[in-house]
RNA sequence: GGCGCGGUGGCAGAGUGGUUAUGCAGCGGCCUGCAAAGCCGUGUACGCCGGUUCGAUUCCGACCCGCGCCUCCA
């Protein structure tokens, strides 16, 4: 069975065939560094990031996730903050990349950064202009969108409509309102580069097309983003590539994630509703957080809310409570295979709900089984599954524990429990009981097994 | 207004032209000193109305409702 994804051009399921047959190439559009990532930034990193993992048990993937450092939106940071640009895209670029890590978000093969590809920018919007695609006016590059025939086909938007339906004032300048700009002209107090057009900076959209250009080659295989980007950004980077490159293909699989809510209302700045991951991963461990975002196909709206995460947690817990106990040597852990299930669920177009109910379906055999052997080998394949989705790569009595120390430390649970099965041994249940009542206010539950007592933060 | 996506049992969330999703919660049982965890069993679920069909939650059409994009946005 050949992988299925879900490309946006076609608007189905599609199997997927690499243009080479054993390497693929991947592009994700990254974030803009001027703040923090909030959680909606998050899906794409890690749906994509998981993406790349089942890739690569098949091809040799070359995953570009870029950076953009240069932007309206930055340089409105640098002037607010008073802080240099450079500056700020530094702290937030490293901030994403320690965020993403705690998500378990591997890093990419590639990380370019807009501003180093300034030199690949210009060029190719030469190329654009001398092929009659872009043109020149009052300072600025602009794409001509009336030389492209194939222009709306990846949003599927009727040009007519959408001049109609234009709300933005139209730049003089402009031969078309559809037009975007590719170049534009800076003032001395903002970040600029000389150019054939003069000193000046890029447009967004230009600058995903160089850098994939330039890393991945003309014709990419999978171009990724949230599903807000597909207009205008993808259609203007497939507008700008295809041009750039004599029609050619430029993305043979288009994937879009669906949007995050909070709480069932969109997040936004105004409203005050927006989860940063930096703020989130304090309190809460990264792989909840990370199940939480797989916890629904990535193509559908998902809705974040105290129950998502608290439902991801206790996904985790029936996970780990499976695995725990059992010692899994590196060499069972080593020759364990992903259960076929679960690869075949997350190769259809990266079906997470249906893959962790395959992933139930091995814990509940590994909690059934008696035979020793048979546990190790059922806990590595439970570990190697873990390693595909990128969850279980804590140890599991770490993970009952907690990482943060709860109201009692946990040598003092360890004392209780000591005394509770002292107290157990002569029957002294009343006793018992009491340990337990204060186990209990103090957020630990206490699970007396044939092998002897454990217990797991509940809080 | 245009384009796109979605409405599944108490909640979350897959999937399928006729047979158990899964997890959580609930109920009954086993286990346990009692619990917990685990195991076993357990639910007249598929927005509304027509159509196709022996049979539709699943296909087709209309309708209602929700969301996203069309302007920076994952």
């Amino acid at each position: 069975m050949t992988i299925q994804l879900h490309d946006t051009l076609q608007g189905r399921k599609v199997p997927f065939e690499p243009l080479n047959d054993d390497e693929v190439t991947m592009y994700l559009c990254g974030p803009t560094v001027y703040n923090f990532a909030h959680i909606g930034n998050a899906r794409p990193a890690v749906v994509f990031d998981l993406l790349a993992r089942v890739l690569r048990r098949r091809y040799k993937l070359t995953f570009a996730r870029n950076i953009t450092d240069v932007d309206d939106k930055i340089n409105a940071a640098s002037i607010e903050s008073g802080k240099p640009i450079d500056e700020i895209t530094a702290r937030y670029i490293k901030a994403y990349n320690d965020d993403m890590a705690a998500l378990g978000v591997r890093p990419p093969d590639v990380e370019p950064r807009a501003t180093q590809h300034i030199g690949e920018m210009i060029e190719m919007i030469e190329k654009l202009i001398s092929s009659g695609h872009a043109y020149e006016a009052d300072g600025h590059v602009l794409f001509d969108v009336d030389s492209h025939a194939q222009y709306g086909e990846l949003s599927k938007r009727d040009l007519r409509e959408m001049i109609a339906g234009s709300r933005v004032e139209v730049a003089p300048y402009k031969k078309s309102p559809k037009d975007f700009v590719l170049w534009k002209p800076s003032t001395p107090e903002l970040p600029g580069w000389d150019s054939p057009w003069g000193r000046g900076r890029p447009g967004w959209h230009i600058e995903c097309s160089a850098m994939a250009e330039k890393h991945l080659g003309d014709t990419i295989d999978i171009h990724a983003g949230g599903q807000d980007l597909v207009f205008p950004h993808h259609e203007n980077e497939c507008a700008q590539s295809r041009c750039a490159h004599d029609g050619a293909p430029f993305a043979r699989y288009w994937l879009h994630n669906g949007f995050l809510s909070i709480d069932e209302t969109k997040m936004s700045k105004s409203l005050g509703n927006v989860l940063l991951v930096h703020d989130l991963i304090e309190t809460i461990p990264g792989e909840v957080i990370r199940l939480a975002l797989l916890s629904a196909q990535y193509r559908q709206p998902l809705d974040w809310s105290a129950e998502t995460l608290a439902a991801a947690r206790r996904m985790l817990d029936r996970l780990y409570g499976a695995v725990r106990g059992i010692d899994v040597p590196d060499d069972a852990r080593a020759g364990a295979e992903v259960p076929t299930a679960i690869v075949a669920a997350l190769e259809d177009d990266l079906n997470t709900p249906k893959a962790m109910a395959e992933f139930f379906a091995l814990a509940r055999t590994l909690n059934k089984a008696n035979d020793p052997q048979e546990k190790v080998s059922l806990a590595a394949q439970m570990y190697a599954a873990g390693e595909l989705m990128g969850l279980l790569g804590s140890d599991p009595e770490e993970w009952f524990a907690g990482d943060v120390e709860g109201d009692m430390p946990g040598d003092e649970v360890e004392n209780l429990i000591g005394e509770r099965d002292a107290a157990r041994a002569v029957k002294d249940f009343v006793r018992a009981d009491e340990i337990r009542d204060r186990l209990t206010a103090a957020g630990i539950a206490i699970e007396d097994g044939p092998d002897g007592t454990t217990w797991r933060r509940s809080g």
